[in-house]
DNA sequence: ATATTATGGATATCAAAGGTCTTTATTAAC
DNA sequence: GTTAATAAAGACCTTTGATATCCATAATAT
């Protein structure tokens, strides 16, 4: 249970862009250079990354890339979700099971009343609430926040000397 | 990002267990028989509770498994820990690249005063705040939860008929 | 003693992460 | 138009970790 490591790298990379907003379009060399990673490993998270309309790609001549939108509207779920995919935080893996019965379907005279037959499983309730405690937090926390945290900390040190 | 098949079945033999206090000492063959899952592996994930002091195991005839603590003094957290490991939600890959310094070393007048030099990495920073909300909330789920859950809609279930 | 049960190690399998290389498509500048 | 620069996409490889099985060993009740 570990962000990979190209969530590592999609978060800087973006991180870069936000605060290279002055002179658009930043190449691929850049990047790397500025990361230590490979070109071609990280061409393949950009590109990942402009699919999904996180940012906008130009090739070519001065080409490069920039952010598709202010950096205060990219937050840290959006890129997470982008690169670790959306499933699920847990997936019932044998729903078939006995112990299934007891969780799910204890109440046998529950079916039909109101609502058909939702996920009445009790643990994967538990489990999409930890999801989405997770999930509110990270969608408060955006490229920019940091950026403006870099700049805090930054003039708050040369005050204080 | 997703649990584990074994944080899975690590709990549903929690609950299991929880469930049959009456009769202490539950085989594997029992808790296999109830999850669908082979003996040799689930037991892998037996040993691995036991090791952590979340079940008492003890071999030969009439052996088995049994909560080494009340079932509501067994969180979601502590399960997942176990088998997941108490690795770090993120871990930073490339802290001696050039973006490091922008984000971890900005002040270069903040270094001395107080503190040495902690994490003041910004990213990470963001991700620690994730991870404690996220175990926050599974510190307050625990196994005997989901049984009381369990319990109420049976009963409740049963009372609208 | 013997049958039963958990433990630990060795090993196999498979999917995903991490990473490289090459080819193609697109653009700016000459 | 040609060319150089740049991103996109796909084929490939390697490493790592999850999942899973099997067997030998230790412990326990009868
Ligand atoms: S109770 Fe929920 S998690 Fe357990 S087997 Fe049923 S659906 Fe899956
Ligand atoms: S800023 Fe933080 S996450 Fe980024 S390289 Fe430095 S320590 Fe790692």
């Amino acid at each position: 249970m570990q962000f990979s490591k190209s969530t590592d790298y999609a978060l800087h990379s973006l991180i870069h862009l936000g605060n290279s907003e002055r002179c658009n379009n930043v190449g691929i060399k850049e990047l790397s250079a500025e990361l230590g990673v490979s070109e071609s490993y990280l061409s393949k998270i950009m590109s990942k990354l402009r699919r999904d309309g996180i940012v906008r790609a130009v090739p070519g001549v001065n080409g490069g890339y920039e952010l598709a939108r202010p950096a205060d509207q990219i937050t840290f779920l959006d890129v997470i979700q982008v690169i670790e995919g959306r499933q699920k935080l847990f997936e019932c893996s044998n729903s078939s099971s006995r112990q299934h019965r007891l969780l799910a379907e204890e109440g046998p005279a529950l079916r039909d009343p109101k609502r058909p037959e939702k996920n009445d499983c009790l643990v994967e309730k538990v489990m999409y609430g930890a999801e989405q405690h997770l999930y509110q937090y990270l969608r408060e926390q955006t490229v920019q926040s940091v950026l403006d945290n870099a700049f805090k900390r930054c003039t708050h040190g040369a005050n204080k000397n």
